[in-house]
RNA sequence: GGAGAGGUGCGAGAGUGGUUGAAUCGGGUAGUCUCGAAAACUACUAUAGUAGCAAUGCUAUCGAGGGUUCGAAUCCCUCCCUCUCCUCCA
């Protein structure tokens, strides 16, 4: 969410800003709304002003046995145009909300300007785009090495659900492991382990509601959401919260499975692990100052690609254009890995600056010092990474001619073996 | 799921429907004292909205939302959360 009174003078640069991701809000609506709102304040403001001092009046009457019928009768009707202005104002301020929770937040000024994927900006490139002879795809890899069953998955709980089994479970458990273990170990997150469902305040909190309903399971009878990232109940982990400024920046590296109806989306990318319905994370959280959100922002694509580049992978970071980021971000860093068999780019992360769009829905704040004002602290979020297009892409890129697969180094002391 | 208890400021903890934004104690900050520290004493110690260049004023906030009333932390209703006991359970 943005500062009300920072879109009230700064309308055109943020109705710019709207064009530019696509979004359609209605400033010109919000602004007469805003106004209305202010009118109705001082109105009604005034008069609760009035009656507290009548109010006090009255009780000194009738302390001192005076008559004090005549104001009584008037604070009566005070009382009732009261009520009903409350009512038009907190009318006037649902239809705000409304409209302000839509808003997205404001793309830096580093982000380039573009209507869709077309415009993101390769930033850099790390390996080389391999071609195989006797490539098969994680599909065919995982069925004949009985690693990864799609179709036991559809009857069990329905497309787009899968099973690991065997060494493919362990080597998922193992990618999960080695994740965790290098970002608490050697880059100082700590460690957080997730409820997998939340409350519909959380997902506010983070900007997925109230846009995002739809892209969500929902379950109706205990009005929980199963999470679309671990991004949600992390980052809401300190939801109304006066953090210690001195703890900051504060990182957690937290694993969780990912529930996404993605709807919509059927025929794109369905194939097999490329897009599910559930799927493994470890997601990365950071809360920091507003100074350093940035330099925060490299240093978490950092860690991120540390660990593409240990896992032996042909990657590429994208800047992502102000058309293709999602709603609440400032500055989106997409890392991508190149798949030999599918011949292209599997995006396996997503980094981004909110600055204080989240903090301001979630109000997480700091003190510099105890006596200074509050301030939004900034929030980023990135995947460090998404197991399963990972898995993919290891498969895939570590098949042998023999059509077994060779495990990368640095996840053989979590699985145990050298080769599926 | 059943029965009961409770939710007040940074913490503990008062609060007869009427100067209660809220006693008291503790914590924190600053000052006095001291060579320094401790102790003692003194002062300050919320958030947000709104008007204003500002000083400052006004409004709201005692789990949340409604209601009663001229006036609600205090009375009524609904919901949420926490704790205890029973039941169930990995």
């Amino acid at each position: 969410m943005l500062d009300l009174k920072f879109i009230r003078e700064n309308v055109d640069v943020v109705r710019e800003n709207c064009l530019r991701k696509n979004d359609s809000s209605d400033l010109d609506l919000l602004m007469t709304l805003d106004a209305t709102r202010r009118t109705l304040i001082q109105g009604v403001e005034d008069l609760k002003a009035r009656r507290n001092a009548v109010s006090q009046e009255i009780s000194l009457k009738k302390r001192s046995g005076d008559d004090a019928t005549s104001q009584i009768t008037e604070m009566r009707e005070v009382g009732d145009v009261i009520k009903n202005l409350d009512e038009d104002l907190r009318t006037v301020e649902e239809q705000i909300d409304d409209i302000m929770m839509r808003i997205p937040n404001m793309a830096h000024a580093s982000v380039p300007v573009g209507k869709s994927a077309e415009e993101n900006v390769e930033v850099r490139r790390e390996g080389i785009c391999i071609e195989r002879e006797w490539r098969k795809d994680h599909l065919e890899l995982g069925r004949d090495l009985g690693i990864l069953d799609f179709e036991r998955g559809a009857k069990v709980t329905g497309t787009g659900f899968g099973f690991y089994v065997g060494k493919g479970a362990r080597l998922e458990r193992a990618l999960i492991n080695y994740f965790l273990d290098t970002n608490t170990n050697d880059r100082g997150y700590t460690e957080i382990l997730p409820p997998f469902m939340v409350n519909s305040t959380s997902l506010r909190g983070t900007g997925q509601l109230p846009k995002n309903h739809d892209d969500m399971y929902y379950m109706e009878r205990d009005e929980l959401y199963m999470i679309p990232t671990a991004e949600v109940p992390i980052t809401n982990f300190h939801r109304d919260e006066m953090l210690d400024a001195a703890a900051l920046p504060i990182k957690y590296a937290g694993y969780s499975a990912c529930f996404r109806r993605e709807s919509g989306s059927y025929g794109k990318d369905t194939r097999g692990f490329l897009r599910v319905h559930e799927f493994n994370k470890v997601e990365l959280v950071k809360f920091v100052r507003a100074e350093t959100s940035y330099d925060e922002l490299e240093l978490l694509v950092n860690d991120v690609e540390s660990h593409l580049r240990a896992l032996g992978f042909t990657y590429r970071v994208l800047l992502l254009s102000t058309g293709d980021m999602t709603f609440g971000g400032s500055k989106t860093y997409d890392l991508e890995v190149w798949s030999p068999c599918e011949q292209k780019w599997l995006e396996v992360s997503s980094c981004t600056n909110f600055e204080s769009f989240q903090a301001r829905r979630a109000n997480i704040r700091f003190k510099d010092t105890p006596s200074s004002k509050p301030e939004f602290v900034h929030t980023l979020n990135g995947s460090g990474l998404a197991t399963s297009r990972i898995m993919v892409a290891l498969l895939e890129q570590y098949q042998r001619p023999d059509g077994h697969i060779d495990v990368p180094a640095c996840l053989r002391p979590y699985c145990g073996f050298d080769v599926i």
